[in-house]
RNA sequence: AGACACCAACUAGU
DNA sequence: ACTAGTTGGTGTCT
């Protein structure tokens, strides 16, 4: 199973006191410090100690993908170590590479494993990049007391509950089990908190969330008579071909296409009857789309009434993946 | 004698109506704002209208103390300014400074007159800094309110009855003209057909169309409180990045860069007061994006109301174009 | 010149 | 608890 970590790095004045944290799930992470250090000391430290404590849990044959977002980092074991190794580690200006130890421990740990890195944007609400954050800062502010940090619980953990990111934004899901066939009061305001549903909703169109099978009559249904969209490629859909856009996606069951995971949803209402969604959409190919849905409470032919896509419109995410 | 004076700025929701105040004593004492600006546009105009006020008084002689509760006012004033004026007005950063106007317009009423500036915390139960608080705070619930904030009575005697001439200079005047031509009854509905003026409104942002230039204001107001975009990169944008976004395009006279026409552009109506736009946009460089944006007929503060774009999804059309 | 990150300070609000 | 408006700085590389 592929191993997924944030791994990230604190620095109160930078320089000053110094937090790292590498973090795979509440019960899986690790952290650390020091009285002093850069800012960029600490990024390092997070992805060498991450390292090491995997293959020191014996998982360093598991492929293992960094979440990180410094681009220092990324760019220096990825892009400009092996001209440094190469040109004696001199920079461009002929001066020599800072912080050159750690990034021989890092060069060393890799060596025989399967590590990708991915850049992930600071402080733009992705969990796992938060969760390294709060606690490399933690550790930092630890040693500026003068106390020692939580170190966390490394690698085993028996408390492997381990909720793998469950994505909820907030602390209001309790009960709702599936949705779909709950509600019916009939009146022409839309239920009073569509957010939840929605989100559901979208999730069910994408084969995710509560909702097992998405038949293809189900998904008949979601999309309103005259919906329409624009698909990764800026094409224009019909309704019908939007249908296919989702049925392409959905139902299959090979482990080389689908959506692995849904997140940042936003729901925004526009008015009575119409919301905005937004989402990120992750793909088990590891592209990732960044979506607009509308939707709107429509009337059916027996005056039901129900949420219905409107129009869906989607662009690929380009975030520098390095490997 | 020394005139001693409180200037203090507020904003509702930051950016979001605005007011400020500048205070001597009861019986003296401005107020003013705007139906939209941020907390340092009102902290800035509040010393801007003290000293432009204090001189046509025939004040201007006297020594002025400013208490201020805003270190970016007093050091934007006393410290930072010289340098951006011998700069180019460009920060740390190498990006051009914010509010400059206003920068100017105090560094101009500086001019040959004795000013010290004193910071005071905030809300810390300092008298003349609370009553400019309360003041500047009533003044932006004014314009929330779509009334007239109370402007105080200014620097002469209690019952100078006289207009204060302050003529609104502020930021929030330059509109008002254009888009004039909308009707205006009041009603909660949005106008019968709004496909033409949409289509006009969704041209003007991109600085096609009918309307000559497109303002930065302009845009502002375009803009609902709560925009959100995604760009062809598939980064969500906010409010204030979306922004940029259109600035960017419109606003460069050059021939490389800009947009060459829009096209297959379609309004339908999702609710009464909210709308989907769908747009083909070419730029000069040859590409092009396929749009969707959904506008809503959104109420402004003094109860106006005007179409707003509430969200923009852009996605980079991929024709196999291979050069 | 560019990019990312790490911070510091004040204020405005929800 | 959170977000946004604004500035100053350093750590690192191309």
């Amino acid at each position: 199973m592929t191993l997924i970590a944030a791994a990230d790095g604190s620095s109160l004045g930078n320089p000053g006191p110094m937090g790292w944290c590498w973090y795979v799930d509440e019960g899986c992470w690790g952290a650390g410090g020091a009285r002093s250090g850069t800012n960029n000391i600490g990024e390092l430290l997070a992805v060498a100690e991450l390292l090491d404590a995997s293959s020191q849990a014996g998982r360093a044959g598991e492929p293992l993908r960094v979440l990180c977002d410094s681009q220092y980092v990324i760019n220096s074991v990825t892009k400009w170590m092996p001209g440094w190794k190469r040109k004696g580690w001199k920079k461009a200006d002929g001066k020599p590479v800072l912080n050159r130890d750690i990034l021989e421990r890092i060069d060393t740990a890799l060596a025989g494993r399967d590590v990708t890195f991915e850049w992930v944007k600071g402080h733009a609400g992705h969990r796992e990049n938060e969760a390294a954050d709060e606690r490399a800062r933690a550790a930092a502010e630890a040693y500026q007391a003068g106390a020692k940090p939580n170190t966390g619980p490394g690698f085993q953990g028996p408390a492997q509950a381990a909720e793998p990111l469950h994505s909820d934004t907030d602390a209001s899901d309790v009960d709702d089990a599936a949705l779909g066939e709950s509600e019916q009061h009939d009146p022409d305001v839309a239920p009073e908190s569509p957010q939840r549903l929605l989100r559901d909703l979208e999730a069910a169109l994408w084969g995710q969330g509560p909702t097992p099978a998405v038949t293809a009559s189900r998904r008949e249904e979601l999309l309103h008579d005259e919906a329409s969209g624009v698909d990764v490629h800026g094409s224009f859909l019909s309704r019908h071909e939007l249908l296919e856009h989702f049925a392409s996606v959905v139902g299959r069951d090979d482990l080389l296409a689908g959506v692995a995971s849904m997140d940042a949803v936003q729901v925004v209402t526009l008015a009575a009857n119409t919301c905005l969604v937004t989402s990120r959409i992750e793909f088990v190919d590891g592209t990732v789309q960044r979506t607009s849905s509308v939707w709107v409470y429509a009337r059916l032919v027996q005056n039901e009434r129900t949420w219905q896509l409107r129009h869906h419109h989607a662009t690929l995410v380009s975030n520098g993946a390095f490997a």
